[in-house]
DNA sequence: TCAACACATCAACTTTTTTTGATCGAGGCC
DNA sequence: GGCCTCGATCAAAAAAAGTTGATGTGTTGA
C-alpha cells in the first residue's frame, strides 16, 4: 500500500513540470537514441543555444538527463532511472482498488 | 516499437502540465478513495472555491477527471484510464534498448 | 416565486515561466 | 599569448499560468 507524503508531492510536481513542455519533451525524444552534445540538438530542434540550455538546466535538475563533458563539448544523456520514478509516483496517484463509488448524499 | 508523433507530444505536454501543480496533485490525492463534491474538496484543501473550480477544468480538460452532476452538487472522480495512457506515452520516451553510447567526436 | 446554495465563469491582478540577446568562462588550437 | 568555439549565465522583456473577488447560472426547498 503506498501514500504519497508531502515530498513526495513536491517530487512529482518537479517532475512533471520538467516533462510539461514541447522543447523539453523534443529534447528527451532526441536523447533516446543516445546522448548528445548541446549543438546537436540545437541543430536538430532548430533552437537558439541559451534557450536549449534554460531548458536542459530544467531537465537536469530534476534527475531527468545527465550531462558529460568532454573537451569543450558537454554531451547530455537520458536518465533512465527517472521512469521507474515516475511510474512509482503514479502508483501513488492511482485510484485504490477499494474505491467508494456513488456516494449517497454529500457535505 | 514506438514513434512518438507530434499529436502525442502535445498531448503528452497537456498531460504532464496538468499534473505538474501542487493544488491539482492533491485534488487527484483526495479522488484516489473515490468521488467527491467541489464543496468536500474546498473544505479539504482549504482553498477558495474559484482556485478548485480553476484546477479541476484543467484537469478535466486533460482527461484526468470526469464530473458527474447530481442535484446541486457536482462530483468529481479520476479517470482511471488516464494512468495507462500516461504509462504508454513514457513508454515512448525511454531510452530505447538498443541505445548509442559514447558518441565518437561530436557534432 | 423567492431565497439560498453549489458551482462555473469572468476580469483584473500577481506570480511564475519562457524567450532573447549579451556577456562570461573554459577548452582547444594556432 | 591570442583567438575561436561550446556552452552557461544573466538581465530585461514577453508570455503563460495561477489567484482573487465579483457575478452568473442552474437547482432545491420554503
Amino acid at each position: 500500500m503506498s501514500t504519497a507524503t508531502a515530498t513526495d508531492l513536491s517530487r512529482a510536481v518537479e517532475l512533471f513540470h520538467a516533462l510539461s513542455d514541447v522543447t523539453r519533451l523534443s529534447i528527451v525524444q532526441r536523447l533516446r537514441s543516445g546522448e548528445r552534445c548541446v549543438c546537436d540538438l540545437t541543430d536538430l530542434l532548430d533552437a537558439a543555444q541559451s534557450r536549449l540550455s534554460f531548458h536542459l538546466k530544467v531537465l537536469k535538475e530534476a534527475g531527468i538527463v545527465s550531462d558529460r563533458r568532454d573537451g569543450r563539448w558537454v554531451h547530455y544523456s537520458i536518465n533512465a532511472d527517472v521512469f521507474d520514478e515516475v511510474n512509482e509516483l503514479l502508483g501513488d496517484m492511482k485510484p485504490s482498488s477499494r474505491q467508494l463509488t456513488v456516494k449517497d448524499g454529500c457535505c
